[in-house]
DNA sequence: CTGTTAGCGCTTTCAA
DNA sequence: TTGAAAGCGCTAACAG
């Protein structure tokens, strides 16, 4: 059994209510008074047990952050970001991982409902958050979603220019001399592949190119869901000159699947990809892609968070973060011939 | 307000303790009177207080994962194996990172003793991190180390092989004829530090190459701290041909730095590393690393945790796990020509 | 199988 | 500036 505020008390021979305001920084306490609860709080290793001031004041200073996946690079920094301005504020985030897995998430809301956070960050695993999300909403847990939007939920929202940004990459490819061009998206109910397939349809329309619906595959926005759309790819009688993946680790199992068929980007293939792929382009600048701003998803969705929790917040917010364009070699830039191959 | 028990109970027509009853699986409910009860929580929408239901029961069903760096891909696949083994036995899992900040870490632990975790896995900042692992074992808190041990301290410990993993890394360098070899390394209070710096020495020793402490950098086991190791190491006089690192973000460091100085690796600088460098490697697989196996530091440290935590546990343990050497093409394994070079 | 009572450790509210 | 009483929402322990 840990020490009690009462045994704190006791030997400090006051009573718990001062003890109580020593720990709550409270000025209202002779400084003779706090010195003895200091000491005798030191001399018993007391540890304030949270539990109990959050079931008592209502207050647990515990935020939560929902992620799809902790080893995607992107919400990696997106999470340090907004564990940082939590920290400052005095707020201690709980992380939680929830592998795209909607049963997952859905656990984990209600867990973190069920811990009384103050309020939460969350890139949903899809439009089927939406059900537990009105769950939070109705429990007037303020929330802040991130990366993802999801229809028909008009809370809080940072992401980027999802749109816009898969436009420039795919013009940069037909800029190439680019005309059969794939992209490896993900599940339609995630609003980031929505966009980003609309981005490389405008691309298309603009050059006048047609859009070919066998030329779009569609699977699971990790590393294995690129590896697997990658051998289909490579299975066409007609081999697109280019690809464009919907995130970085799409990317990777692509890149993974042609080199192991033997093939080189871009001869083969040129590859472009929404996310930057940190550590791998500092070793070998390689990919081009289209990189966000993930450090400040982070920061500014715990901002406003902050500003819901306080009340300063009325009327809902919506953030859009540029991404930047960083041409490497995968697109094939430096290559004259890129004209659709056969094989 | 959020729904309490009460109102359940009421609205069911039954006590408090039915209700509780039927949330804690108890079987001692007729399936009436628990149809009734569930009913009255569909409709109320009612999520329990784990506040109050931990502070009554004395039991959270949570863990913390204390880790130095989310960002680094080896600690994000511990933490991804940790928690997969505390979710299929029923705990949810706060991530800490610390930022290899000693007062960050000291917060957090702090923090995860108030909150009444049920258990702690850590990879600590440093020795330093032993004051207040000291408090948590007073607290009787069960916590398993992992990665680092932190001298003094008798702990469960998951760590990998470091003196063997090393001396295997140099001596792959030195059979490949070369014979100056630098290492950067991280700071001494960290024991996998220790234990790298013992591997590289043992391996020098055994091929009597004599040991230059001015080949011996230390940093931070960072990219940072790698990227200003590096610039030191172009500055020598005589510049080494090759280069241990302590981790694979130090080389990543130090990559950069050579590429940015113009120079090409192995050519001028042969570079072998700690640790996998996941998602690079599968890019290109470039460097030469002595891989550990992430997840399983993760999944053994959270089951050896399970048992302190179920008391099944009596003497301490230390999981030992041993590196694989992977070799690719830093290393300057194709290389005719690797004596060390002046500039 | 169900209910009553007491109390987990703290803070709120009110009083001195 | 300090303390006493009450209660936050739940469950342990007992009783029926």
């Amino acid at each position: 059994m840990p020490v009690t505020i009462r045994e704190v008390a006791e030997r400090a021979g006051v009573s718990t209510m001062t003890v109580s305001r020593v720990l709550n920084e409270s000025n209202r306490v002779q400084p003779e008074t706090r010195q003895k609860v200091e000491l005798a709080i030191a001399e018993l290793g007391y540890v304030p047990n949270s539990l109990a001031r959050g079931l008592s004041s209502q207050k647990t200073g515990v935020l939560a952050l929902i992620v799809p996946d902790v080893a995607n690079p992107f919400f990696t920094k997106v999470v340090r970001g907004a564990e940082n301005v939590g920290w400052r504020n005095g707020y201690r985030a709980i992380l939680c991982n929830t592998e795209n897995d909607i049963t997952r998430e859905e656990a984990y809301l209600e867990d973190m409902l069920a811990q009384r956070v103050e309020g939460l960050i969350i890139a949903p695993t899809s439009d089927q958050s939406r059900r537990q999300l009105n769950l939070v909403a109705q429990h007037k847990v303020p929330f802040v979603m991130i990366d993802r939007a999801v229809e028909g939920l008009d809370n809080d929202l940072v992401e980027g220019d999802n749109i816009g940004g898969a436009k420039k990459l795919v013009e940069h490819l037909i800029k190439l001399g680019h005309r059969r061009i794939a992209m490896v998206n993900g599940p339609l109910d995630i609003s980031t592949s929505r966009d980003r397939l609309k981005g490389y349809c405008q691309a298309l329309e603009a050059a006048n190119i047609a859009y070919d619906p066998e030329l779009v595959l569609q699977t699971n926005v990790d590393q294995l869901g690129g590896y697997r759309a990658g051998k289909q790819l490579l299975g066409f009688k007609v081999r697109p000159s280019a690809v464009f993946t919907v995130n970085n680790l799409t990317a990777v199992g692509v890149i993974q699947v042609v080199r192991e068929a033997g093939l080189t980007i871009p001869e083969d293939l040129a590859l472009v990809c929404f996310d930057d792929i940190e550590i791998a382009s500092i070793i070998c600048p390689f990919v081009t892609v289209m990189a966000q701003p993930a450090e400040s998803f982070g920061t500014i969705a715990l901002q406003l968070l902050l500003d819901r929790i306080s009340g300063r917040a009325v009327e809902r917010r919506h953030v859009t973060l540029s991404p930047e364009l960083i041409i490497r070699e995968s697109c094939g830039v430096n290559l004259r011939n890129i004209a659709g191959t056969s094989h």
